[in-house]
Order: structure tokens, then C-alpha cells, then sequence
RNA sequence: GGGCACGUAGCUCAGUCUGGAUAGAGCGUCGGACUUCUAAUCCGACGGCCGUGGGUUCAAAUCCCAUCGUGCUCGCCA
């Protein structure tokens, strides 16, 4: 409902302004502060006093007397404050909100856009375990898909598959040359675990062998890239044993984030179609192209890229970028839209994709970025490489343990006797457990850097997962006393329902944010920052605890214990869309 | 050195894109609230030259310039 009041007081100011002749392209529509009872402001008299030669609170209510609201239903009146016009809401605006959020299992949702977009996301070389550097990749790029689905929007995840680019090679061939009785015991029984042992033995070999050995296992390396290049059937066979083991490993610890995805795209699907070839016969005849040095290079000068991108190696072999050029063209083929999750150290090359594409007559306003900075631990980066870093694995292990460890703490002191199982012990270690990594990652803007530290990503108290899980547990636990079934939705039928009788400021504070969860939605998908989403969580989790102690509700009398269980009803669909808009489990106990 | 990002309370962060009402949270510290719909909660206190310096503006944490600090980047790697 806020962004249909957010409407109509553009609307009213636009129609005031023009009958006054005044500007109507800055209405300064803004939120007030908490203690002003308006849901919307307006600052535009501060700009209009020098045209009308008056101070601004004269020009404010000036305004007031030309603003018509009669046909806008959710606005009740507009006072001035001083300079400041502010709007209140009508009994309408809380009904409604009341009314959509209380049976609408999906409130929130925003209306179809008719638009699909791809996400793409993680796309991690399949060279080992995923850790947990690269783990806000996954986390960050599965929420923004989930935004955009509750945007409107007709979404599919994909993750972009080197399994042709120089490390895949390598790992190949460290695959086929290495003795298992050569390698140290794997951390886990499972493939990528198994299979990262010889990579990082491959490397190390690379490093610390004679000169003449790391010759020989360097040919065999470029056998294995030029076979690539050719199309050779075998080669591909060869490394993709490798690829799909390890691809294998690193779904199973994506998929308990959980990130899962719709395809699994194939770096190498573009050069056996003949796509990358034909990128670089274009790049070629472009008059942006140049040959320096045996290799063919774009000039992207008129980028404003000073570095010059090769597209095709001295021999002959292309490059990642070439491949993806082609990946992208085929996204712009066959959606309307393509979003890529990127670390910031793939920033320069985002934006030479993004020339490259141009160059190529695509239409780049199709494809947008979010870019993140990264995770590193307090002695430095992490590497799969190397081997440093925390596994996802153990992290996610930890945080459980840890979740489950509190649980069993706390059931001596609970006052519900609602007996908790076995089941739901390990159910609410897993959904807190899980949830505080993923949200105390998905809470904070990209572009901050991250520093790991256990104890802070495992904290469960206040602004944490839990914190937001344990209002819908408290939701649930009103709702299940009141007979309303949480399994069919829990959602509460209002026809009757008269909104003046929430009429104390917790009531009151409380619809007006379930209000603004759409235009949340809305907001977090327009600049693909979920984090916007975990704010509101923590806003309404505040406003609803601060209803929860003032207004009790199983209780309260007839129509008010009917309007507050509508309330309550409300508040968990959103608490509930919001948490899964970010990929975070809503408990129905705690 | 060039480019990009970040710098807000002791610590971790919102707010910055789109300038506007006394700059908000949490953690920590101190004090208080469970015979009450779940205390993983709530209430109160303490805590801020919004890195620094200039500029624009009626108004700057927010925009511009400079500067310092930190991170990323500047491969025929990805």
C-alpha cells in the first residue's frame, strides 16, 4: 500500500505545483522522522521560497490549500510543520494493508512483470571445495534471484562452468599424472575433497619441480588446451571426469546454503558450437581491433579501458573473455534480462565485457552487475590453491553445532511446553545455524569488505537470523493457540475486520511497516542489493516485539482480538516472505 | 604510479545513489523486567569534529575537489 500512497502524493504534489505554476521535477518527497505522524513528507517549499518570495513555512501551507486529496484515497490530510508538508494515512490505507497482508500468502510479491532474467552466480573454477571466500557469491547472487522472483520477475540461475580455461587443464593433468599414495588424506569423503588433493599437488609441482620436468608437464598441459581449442572428443572427456567430480562435491555444499541452480552452463559448450569462433571473426573486422605482438587485441580507448583486452592468443587458443563474450551473447538471445554476481577483483573485466558486447552491437543496458568485495581472514586471503581458508562445509557444521547447543541450553528455561522432539531440536539448530551465516553475509552492502571471524559470524544474538526467526516463532505460536492453521498458510480471513480498533501507536507502527514491505522488495530488485531486505527484517522484528509487549492478543476482546490476530497473521506472511526473499528459513518454533 | 571501491560510537554495521526535521541499530559496559500470547525478548543509561581540509547550497554523513588510510586491480590466468 506505500507505494500506492507514494503515488498519490506525487500525484497531489504534481497537481498542486503545476496550478501554481512552480517546477514539479523535485517534489522532495521524502520519509519523515519516527515521531511525526505522517507517512510520507514533503521538502519542496524549501526550494519554491525564493520564486515566491515568501519563507518556506508560508510557501508549505500555501501548498496545502492548492493540494486537492479527495481523489486519493489513502491520504487523509496534509499539515504543515514548519516547512515541511507532511501526509497521513487514512483508515483505508491501514484496512487495506491489513487485509492484503493478513490473507495473501504471498504478500510482498510484487505484480508479474513479464520480464525473465537470468542470475548468473558463484560460477567458481571447479577446482576444489568451495570456502568461505567465495561463499558470498552464493549467498549474495541466490538472494538477489530470489528478489527479483518476488519483483515479478520470471528468474533462472545459472552458473558458468570454466571447464576450458589453462587451471582446468592443469588439474587435468595433475588428475592423470599423481599417485594417490602421493597425496595427503582428504578433509572429507567426497569428491571435491578428494579431487582438490592432486590440483593443489599439480601446483605445488609446478612451482617447486627442476625446470626440465615442469617443461615436460607444461606440454602436456598445452596438449591438453589446444585439444580444447580443436574440439578434440577425447580431450573433452578427459576433463570433464575431472569437472563433473569436482562440480559434483561443490553442489552438494552449495546446496545446503541453499543455493541450487536451474543450468550449469559449460565454458566449453562455446567453443564446440562454433559461438567463440565467431565472436572472434567479428572482433577481428572490427575497427577497434588490433594485431600487436602475434596476439589480436581490442582498443577499448573509447571505453576509457586503457588496458588493452586480447582476445585471441599468439596461439591461436582464445580466452575466458572470448568464451564469455559469446555466453553473453546467447543470454541476450534467449532472455530479457542478465544480472552476473561478480567479486570486485572481475571488476575491470566486467567492464570489458561490457565494451566488447557493445562493439559487438548488443544492447548492453540488458545486462547489469552486482559486484562484492570480498572475504578474507584476519592473517589474509583465502586460496583453494593453497589450501587456506575455512571450508563452507565447516563453517556451516560449526554454526549448527553451535545452534544446536543453544537450543538444548535454553530447553530447561522454556516457559512454552510445547515439548520439542528430537526432530525440532535438529531442525532449529539446522534453520538458525544455517540462517545466521547466510544473513549475517546477505545483511551487509557488497561492496563493504568482510573480514571472517567465528565468533562474530556465529552470533545469534540481536541483529542476527535469529533474532528475525524468533518473531515468526512467536507468530506462529499466537497463531497455533488461536486455532489458525500455519501449514495452510495462516492466513486470516479480515472482511469484517474494522482498523480503527488498532488504534494504539504499537498497532498503528506496525501495519505502517507491513505497509512498506512491497516497496522493499521493489527497492532491493531495482539496485540488486537484498541487503535492504535484511534492514526492513530488523525493522519490523523491533516494531513487532514492541506490539507484542503492548497489545496482548489471544486475550484482548472480540473484534480487537480478531483485528489483532489479523495483525499477527500479517506480520508472520511478511517476516516469512521477507526471510525467504532472502534465503533464510522461518522457524515455526524456537 | 594509474583506475575503482571503502572510511559513521571502543567493536560490527544501517543511513550516502535520490541533500532536508535532534545522525540510527546491535555488541560491549552499567542498571532494570520472566506466576503473563516463547526472555534467542524487552526497557533505561553511557557512548559521535560521520577520516581530514576546502567548495557548492537556504540546508551536506549524503554532491564536487583535494588529501590521508585500507582493500581490489593494472597477465596472451580465470
Amino acid at each position: 500500500m506505500f507505494r500506492q500512497f507514494r503515488t498519490q502524493v506525487e500525484s497531489a504534489l504534481t497537481d498542486a505545483l503545476s496550478s501554481l505554476d512552480a517546477p514539479t521535477d523535485d517534489l522532495g518527497v521524502e520519509e519523515p522522522p519516527e515521531d511525526v505522524d505522517a507517512v510520507l513528507a514533503s521538502s519542496v517549499a524549501f526550494r519554491l521560497a525564493g520564486e515566491f518570495g515568501a519563507a518556506p513555512p508560508q510557501v508549505a501551507a500555501q501548498l496545502v490549500d492548492e493540494l486537492d486529496l479527495d481523489e486519493h484515497e489513502y491520504i487523509d490530510e496534509a499539515t504543515t510543520q514548519g516547512p515541511y508538508v507532511n501526509f497521513t494515512a487514512t483508515d483505508a490505507y491501514l484496512a487495506d494493508t491489513l487485509d492484503a497482508a493478513a490473507t495473501d500468502e504471498e504478500f510482498g510479491r510484487l505484480p508479474d512483470t513479464g520480464k525473465s532474467v537470468v542470475v548468473e552466480h558463484t560460477s567458481a573454477n571447479p577446482t576444489g571445495p568451495v570456502h568461505v571466500g567465495r561463499a558470498r557469491n552464493p549467498i549474495l547472487g541466490d538472494a538477489v534471484a530470489r528478489v527479483l522472483d518476488y519483483a515479478g520477475n520470471d528468474v533462472e540461475r545459472h552458473y558458468y562452468v570454466n571447464d576450458a580455461g589453462r587451471q582446468v587443464a592443469v588439474f587435468t593433468w595433475a588428475y592423470e599424472t599423481f599417485d594417490e599414495s602421493e597425496l595427503p588424506e582428504p578433509d572429507r569423503d567426497r569428491a571435491d575433497y578428494d579431487l582438490v588433493r592432486y590440483y593443489r599437488k599439480g601446483n605445488q609441482f609446478l612451482e617447486e619441480a627442476d625446470a626440465a620436468d615442469v617443461e615436460e608437464a607444461e606440454a602436456e598441459i598445452e596438449a591438453i588446451m589446444q585439444g580444447l581449442e580443436e574440439g578434440n572428443e577425447e580431450t573433452y572427456e578427459r576433463v570433464e571426469v575431472v569437472v563433473d567430480q569436482v562440480l559434483g562435491g561443490m553442489r552438494q555444499s552449495l546446496a545446503r546454503l541453499p543455493a541450487v541452480f536451474d543450468e550449469f552452463v559449460k565454458e566449453s559448450r562455446f567453443m564446440r558450437n562454433g559461438d567463440a569462433d565467431d565472436v572472434v571473426k567479428r572482433l577481428k573486422e572490427s575497427e577497434h581491433a588490433v594485431y600487436e605482438e602475434d596476439a589480436w587485441q581490442l582498443d577499448l580507448t573509447d571505453w576509457d579501458i586503457e588496458k588493452k583486452m586480447v582476445f585471441l592468443r599468439s596461439d591461436g587458443t582464445t580466452l575466458y573473455t572470448t568464451r564469455d563474450l559469446a555466453h553473453h551473447e546467447w543470454k541476450f538471445a534467449n532472455y530479457d534480462e542478465a544480472v552476473t554476481v561478480l567479486g570486485e577483483d572481475h571488476k575491470l573485466q566486467a567492464e570489458q565485457l561490457n565494451a566488447a558486447l557493445e562493439l559487438l552491437g548488443n544492447d548492453t543496458s540488458q545486462l547489469r552487475h552486482a559486484i562484492y568485495s570480498y572475504v578474507n581472514l584476519p592473517e589474509g586471503k583465502m586460496s583453494t590453491r593453497a589450501g587456506t581458508g575455512v571450508d563452507l562445509d565447516d563453517l556451516l557444521d560449526e554454526s549448527v553445532a553451535r545452534a544446536r547447543e543453544e537450543v538444548e541450553s535454553r530447553l530447561d528455561s522454556r516457559i512454552r511446553d510445547d515439548d520439542l522432539t528430537e526432530e525440532d531440536i535438529e531442525r532449529i539448530a539446522r534453520q538458525v545455524g544455517i540462517g545466521a551465516v547466510r544473513y549475517d553475509i546477505v545483511s551487509k552492502q557488497p561492496t563493504k569488505a568482510i573480514t571472517f571471524e567465528w565468533d562474530r559470524a556465529l552470533d545469534f544474538e540481536a541483529q542476527s537470523a535469529p533474532y528475525v526467526q524468533y518473531i515468526h516463532a512467536r507468530c506462529c505460536g499466537i497463531l497455533a493457540e488461536a486455532g489458525v492453521d500455519i501449514a495452510e498458510g495462516g492466513s486470516l480471513d479480515v472482511g469484517t475486520i474494522d482498523a480503527d480498533l488498532l488504534d494504539t501507536p504499537e498497532e498503528r507502527a506496525l501495519v505502517r511497516t507491513l505497509a512498506r514491505f512491497p516497496a522493499v522488495i521493489e527497492e532491493a530488485a531495482d539496485d540488486l542489493e537484498p541487503h535492504v531486505v535484511a534492514t526492513y527484517t530488523r525493522e519490523l522484528a523491533e516494531t513487532f516485539n514492541a506490539f507484542y509487549r503492548e497489545c496482548p492478543v489471544l486475550t484482548a476482546e472480540g473484534e480487537h482480538r480478531a483485528a489483532r490476530l489479523a495483525l499477527v497473521a500479517g506480520a508472520r506472511h511478511a517476516v516469512a516472505n521477507a526471510l525467504d526473499a532472502l534465503g533464510v528459513e522461518a522457524p515455526t518454533s524456537m
